[in-house]
DNA sequence: AACTATTTATAAGA
DNA sequence: TTCTTATAAATAGTT
């Protein structure tokens, strides 16, 4: 939205980066905390900027530990399983909500990964931390 | 968006709500995969809606352990601040955003909190969890 | 699942 | 950073 139509890649200039960081983090907070309250959910959002404090939103029903169990209490292979799936609803959301179509090349192809996901084979090295691990400890 | 515009309260009425959260959970995952690439930050959303399986979504820089130990990383102190700093950003962008301001009352009022939690003081019970425990307990 | 009238988010500019 | 405004995008109710 906005004057022109954005493409969505890394923005280079460090300031536009940031400006378009405040104004979009605002939106999506503000999304995040809407759709907890219209629809009942726990949610959490966490935001990383890179020299900035992290942003933390979570949903009016729970408390952020809540949230946090609860994403601990699923699997490792049910994670990965999740979010491959929600890669795959993010390329038709793109697919139908995007004239464009030039983010199509970040979500790449994951049909394989969902496959081998479901009968519980080869998922990736970075995503294997036991779902027991105490996540405070530093690797 | 829409014909009509939608107050931000529970939609009580159960199909509408699914229909609702289907549309407005597309919605939000492209627009935190989107700030994830534009912005270059490390980001985790967590959905769990009731009788359905969680969705998960992670930026493009990490994977979702990553994520989750940087969070853990942060202090109780330094975890309720930024909910606090989150919350008041989130009351600006509904003044400001919003030609309504009906959400507001399920913001509230954390100003006093947010003092408190500036000098290190009464912590909320429900969000006292040591840094350091294992999330994946069950309380 | 699609459609479309409207509201909402936001890119650029001031 | 803050406000304004033109325009793109999301979405509520409808079909």
């Amino acid at each position: 939205m906005g004057r022109v139509k954005l493409k969505i890649k890394r923005l280079e200039n460090s300031s536009s980066r940031q400006v378009t960081y405040s104004k979009r983090k605002a939106g999506i907070l503000k999304k995040a905390k809407e759709l907890s309250i219209l629809c009942d959910i726990d949610l959490l959002l966490i935001m990383f900027a890179p020299n900035a404090k992290p942003t933390i939103c979570i949903g009016d029903r729970s408390n952020i530990e809540k949230v946090v169990e609860r994403f601990a209490q699923v699997s490792l292979q049910e994670r990965t399983k999740r979010k491959l799936e929600s890669l795959e609803a993010l390329k038709k959301t793109f697919k139908k909500l995007d004239h464009d179509v030039n983010i199509q090349e970040f979500l790449g192809s994951s049909e394989e990964s969902v496959e081998a996901s479901n009968r519980g084979l080869t998922l990736p090295q970075d995503v294997s931390m036991p779902s027991d691990s105490k996540y405070s400890k530093i690797r």
